[in-house]
DNA sequence: ATTACACATGTGTAGATGCAAGTATAAGGG
DNA sequence: CCCTTATACTTGCATCTACACATGTGTAAT
């Protein structure tokens, strides 16, 4: 064997990244589901939920009953922030939506639906903030500063190069 | 707000951790997914039959119920190889099962059974690792040499870590 | 032998994930 | 107005994930 096939054997040789991501992901969620259960919700739904606050409306005062509280974001631009499937979404919805902590209501185009939190599901995750926080620094600690800081760098150049590609192949 | 106040914020605006890390993880799954669909594996289901391959005892510690000779470890030997949960594991070896890829047997000890590679496992490993190579190496272009590395690195790290606090935790 | 505890695995329930296919609506061309 | 195409969302299917609980088995103390 040449070097220069010694050298690719040795860079493959270092383990399937998708495995150590995903055996990495899975004990991170435990960690961030075991603290946020007191809240009642998931570090999914907690996402759900919080990226469905930015965008106005939702738990908003009653500011004219003329076109109802269609101002969330619509399920795809929901499920494009959140980086995940659209059909993913619809189903990861639901649990929320029967909680009472999410509500789908019919937007100005009659084909798209907007996403809004409800006044209950505000309350749900003010509530689990402060376990959010507390994950958050737990990992931290655990990752140690820098070694966190790197990591969410790498995943800042990287996720956004996997999207490219795969919206080339589409 | 003081200057150490100021850094811990800035230091947790940088986004949740967890959220990153799966929407990273969802993605290269696709990644390695749809590379690997001409050979009826998923990369979950490559990864366990990959570690069931390498049969028991060798390699690990002494430490665990070692199955017999020529039998494969067992169910929670090899959840721990893998990093998953016991349960989880019970219900990922059934479609695997199911499609002849994998036999589990009853161990030594009549409360364990032993995870087996058929030769049909073998041969839809062997059809599958050149496309799960040629997925690795898509990885590596995309995310670049060097990141790649750091990214390895990283979780090599992290991981330990997570694991360890939660052997505390129990 | 009985009891008690530790160990190995499976099941019920519930959620997360995404591909293929289906339904409904909007927009544009004839 | 009808037909075609693009858009937005949902459903069927299969898999992945794990906690709580249940079952069966080995081992040691009484």
């Amino acid at each position: 064997m040449n070097p220069v096939n010694a050298a690719a054997s040795a860079a493959l040789s270092s383990g399937c990244t998708c495995f150590k991501l995903r055996s990495l992901t899975r004990r991170v969620t435990q960690l961030y589901d075991q603290t946020l259960s007191p809240s009642g919700l998931k570090v999914t739904q907690f996402s759900v939920i919080a990226r469905a606050r930015r965008k106005p409306g939702g738990a908003g005062p009653a500011s004219g009953p003329s076109s109802g509280p269609s101002s969330g974001p619509t399920v795809s631009e929901l499920a494009g922030a959140l980086f995940t499937d659209r059909t993913t979404l619809t189903r990861n919805l639901k649990p929320l939506v029967d909680a009472g902590f999410i509500k789908v209501s019919s937007g100005v185009d009659a084909r798209s639906k907007a996403v809004c939190v409800t006044p209950a599901g505000e309350a749900a995750f003010q509530a689990a903030r402060p376990l959010w926080k507390q994950a958050q620094l737990r990992m931290r600690s655990l990752a140690g500063d820098d070694q966190l800081t790197a990591l969410h760098g790498l995943i800042e150049v990287i996720l956004p190069r996997i999207e490219d590609a795969n919206e080339a192949a589409a």
